[in-house]
RNA sequence: ACCUAGCCUCAC
């Protein structure tokens, strides 16, 4: 079943749903699907915004007895989101409420995400506000920077990267990389050097993110001779150009 | 170190 799943999640990534349903039917009668590969299947079919075959898993959950979970319903929350379609992602919360089930960190995550982009980032940072501090991760705080940037609140992305190393929540390379790209957007190459070597003191790797962001912001600033030694940084450490 | 959901650059 995990080889079976693995393959429908390398589909999802491909946006291959004929070849997933292609595998699925083959070794659904040898393997019992379970929650994680109908899941899977959600997700195959959610990056292809296929509504009418996410419905059809969840009927055939119903009649094999698989009760959807809180991954099932995030999914479904989380494309919802990806396309900015309020309305669609609280008939999805409505939903998950009556089979008993919340919408945990993640979900919480992706609501944030869009009511942020849709211009209301006081709906996202009551969301944020409602996190019990137990659920704070990473990427919830990635999140929240990453509009407070965008929406021009610099001492709002300082206080929330204080209060990361108070909770001990545990920068990682997106958040450095959020950090670098709001200080590429001030012009500020100095900002964006400072945090890529604390990114690097932190022991984290920078990733083709962190480069392509570094090359914009040198290059924007009219430094193409460090733009372009950013670029041959980059091929070192291997990362392909894209 | 990970079978499934949320975060970061650019692609006009």
């Amino acid at each position: 079943v995990i080889v079976l799943n693995r393959i429908l999640d390398a589909y999802a990534g491909t946006g291959d749903a004929e070849g997933a349903v292609r595998i699925y039917e083959l070794l659904r009668h040898r393997v019992r699907p379970t929650r994680v590969t109908f899941n899977t299947l959600i997700k195959v079919f959610c990056a292809r915004d296929n509504t009418n075959a996410t419905e059809s898993v969840l009927k055939t959950m119903g009649n094999m007895g698989v009760a959807p979970d809180e991954v099932t319903f995030v999914t479904l929350l989380s494309a919802h989101c990806r396309r900015a379609d309020a309305r669609a992602a609280e008939g999805t919360l409505a939903r998950m409420r009556s089979y008993g089930l919340d919408a945990g960190v993640v979900g919480l995550t992706s609501l944030m995400k869009m009511h942020g982009e849709l211009g209301d980032i006081g709906r996202a940072r009551e969301l944020f506000a409602d996190l019990a501090e137990a659920e704070l991760d990473t990427t919830a705080y990635n999140t929240m920077m990453d509009l407070e940037a965008k929406a021009g609140n610099a001492q709002a992305v300082k206080g929330m990267l204080r209060e990361m190393t108070e909770r001990n929540v545990a920068p990682n390379t997106s958040t450095f990389n959020i950090l670098i790209n709001a200080e590429s957007k001030k012009g500020s190459t100095a900002g964006a050097t400072k945090y890529f070597l604390q990114m690097e003191a932190a022991g984290l790797k920078p990733s083709r993110f962190t480069y392509n962001t570094l090359i914009r912001c040198f290059g924007q600033a009219g430094d193409i001779e460090r733009a372009d030694a950013i670029y041959l940084t980059m091929l070192d450490v291997g990362i392909r150009p894209d």
